[in-house]
DNA sequence: GAATCGCCTCAAACCGCTTTGGATGGTTCA
DNA sequence: TGAACCATCCAAAGCGGTTTGAGGCGATTC
């Protein structure tokens, strides 16, 4: 059933036919009560290939997915963090478009979408210092959202982003307060964005308290269980072993509970932890009393967030970038306590 | 850039411009390399929503996530299977829509998929017992690959699973052969296709031994860290406890883990682990040595191949269903030793 | 009674490509 | 030498919608 055959069936012209059911004003109320009730009669739904090719617009977003060649790491938020932003689309009838491509693909992936006009905007994942993108996105003029800042762009942007810097420098001050003086970081790769300015968080807050930064206690690396635990055991073969660890990611922090544990140490009570929790909806931190001490923040509310800062992005071009910064909220667990006599 | 400008350009007919560029015959070869040298000089790419509607194909396969109202939770998995099968899209230009969606919207989006012509195709995931998506798609007549199987269907239908059973199957044995007969399953929802499965490969491994297996220590639930801490617990307070487990996935193993060793006990000695390890990007299981003995099998690379098979089949719509039975691997980790002396 | 105005509706152009059904001119072959 | 045949190219008709510009028509105004 299409346009055409539903207009003769109701003896009308598609003109009409088509304004009646966008909601336009120059059509008769009854005529379009009757339009609507046949469309639905008879099971019409518009060809989204023709509404895309007649309107100029894709109705639909990129999510550009980079794999780093060197790791062929998938991110583990993205999962979560294009649930939420889906929700959004779904709400406003617009399609999610996930390109999957090796990072050196990066430009040449996101010139096809805007030339072969297959999306309206895109999302900007995983953004790097000095991130080349946010340049080439505006130069080929598609729209965009950073889900996360990349330090160093002159030129305003688009962007959501979590206060990183805050969230770790909090924790380090809670671990402090509890008497710790030698804590770690288990960090993410510091060329990414946030892993900078969680760094800075923390070196600010030992900083403030008169602590000089060891730099046998600052680690960083892909954020997985093995790298968790190889950064801690190595810290703790230390002659003066950190009491307390910051670390990027839950599963970097289970990297490290195993090795605290492997050691024949107690989480919390020998060693404290603090991680970052994204809220993963299947790597959730425990139930009633969280597993980890964390800092918190919901990627998943951000990409619902980032997409309709998006589609608001799309609607309005003209309006200048927009801003949000999430804070993180510490939430206490099993994983901290005070530091152990020495 | 179109087609037409194109074509004006280079004094022909768009036409042949067309045909020049998709490589049909009936053009000399020499005006084609003058087509495609233009083409490239001027930056030209067809428009895709305009091939769309030409050829009626939308040159795009779907991928609907099931978002259970209940818990919300995404499956880890499908980032990386995602991730597989993007690889494939990449490759054909095809493009790849994730819709998330409420299961209890599921059926609208696949009907809403098929007759507002947005994919050709699309990939059924976490299917269940008696899976309803496989007549309906049938139905509809939109092509489709399964990822997993859906007991109880009764008719053929294209799809691509990990020998479950046989994998429970040989771990369950392997189990045995190291002198464990008290062994707990911590299983994923059994109305799960794969986790009954599983279930049935540990039960027939044990029967075939004369051992009757036992209820209370057989455990189903969302494959979470704390589901996984959970069961085991209660496992672990038996009068009879297990002194081995079977994991259905590296997450709740790691719940296990934390079980274990927050009852004094040490994995590998006191109480023996094997997971399921999908061979995550993010979510390795250890180096050289892997940390758990698990059953292995990559689900980018599953990705990857039933991304293929749906290619096919939409190539060749008339081509009979595709089955692929992928064996797992049984690799030993850390996690097992011989059963301790009661 | 003619002119004006709103309200509805329609025919036709258009979006940018593919594809069908010729047209053209040069070759080949009987 | 004329017919059949290629090889090459083009005009035009779609694909299924949206949107512009133009009426038709009954009611209102002067």
């Amino acid at each position: 059933m299409n346009l055409k055959e539903l207009a003769t069936k109701l003896g009308l012209s598609p003109t009409t036919v088509s304004r009646a059911l966008n909601g336009y004003p120059e059509v008769n109320e009854a005529t379009r009560a009757r339009v609507i009730a046949a469309a639905k009669r008879h099971n019409y739904h518009p060809n989204t290939r023709a509404i895309r090719l007649a309107t100029g617009r894709a109705m639909a977003v990129g999510h550009v997915i980079p794999i780093a060649t060197r790791h062929e790491i998938v991110n583990p938020v993205f999962a979560d963090f294009i649930a939420g932003a889906g929700e959004t689309y779904s709400r406003n009838d617009y399609d999610m478009i996930l390109s999957v491509v090796p990072d050196e693909d990066e430009e040449a992936t996101y010139r096809g979408l805007k030339s072969k006009g297959n999306v309206d905007g895109v999302i900007v994942h995983a953004p790097r210092m000095n991130d080349p993108r946010i340049a080439l996105l505006r130069e080929i003029g598609l729209p965009f959202v950073v889900h996360g800042r990349a330090t160093g762009s002159s030129e305003p942007y688009s962007w959501l982003d979590v206060n990183n810097r805050r969230a770790f420098q909090r924790a380090t001050e809670f671990l402090l307060d509890l008497g710790h003086t030698r804590i770690g970081l288990v960090n993410g790769l510091e060329f990414m964005d946030f892993a900078i300015r969680r760094r800075t968080g923390y070196v600010d807050a030992l900083t403030a308290r008169g602590i000089t930064p060891d730099p046998a206690l600052m680690f960083s690396d892909e954020m997985t269980e093995v790298a968790g635990f190889r950064a801690t055991q190595a810290m703790l073969a230390l002659p003066q072993p950190p009491t307390a660890l910051l670390c990027a990611s839950m599963i970097s922090g289970m990297g490290a509970r195993r090795a605290v544990e492997s050691a024949g140490l107690t989480v919390g009570r020998d060693v404290s932890i603090i991680i970052h929790d994204d809220d993963l909806s299947y790597m959730k931190n425990g139930e009633d009393v969280p597993i980890f001490t964390a800092t918190r923040s919901s990627v998943r509310e951000a990409g619902r967030l980032a997409a309709e800062m998006l589609l608001g992005l799309i609607a309005h071009p003209e309006d200048a970038p927009q801003q949000r910064l999430l804070e993180a909220e510490l939430i206490i667990g099993q994983s901290t306590g005070p530091a152990p006599k020495a």
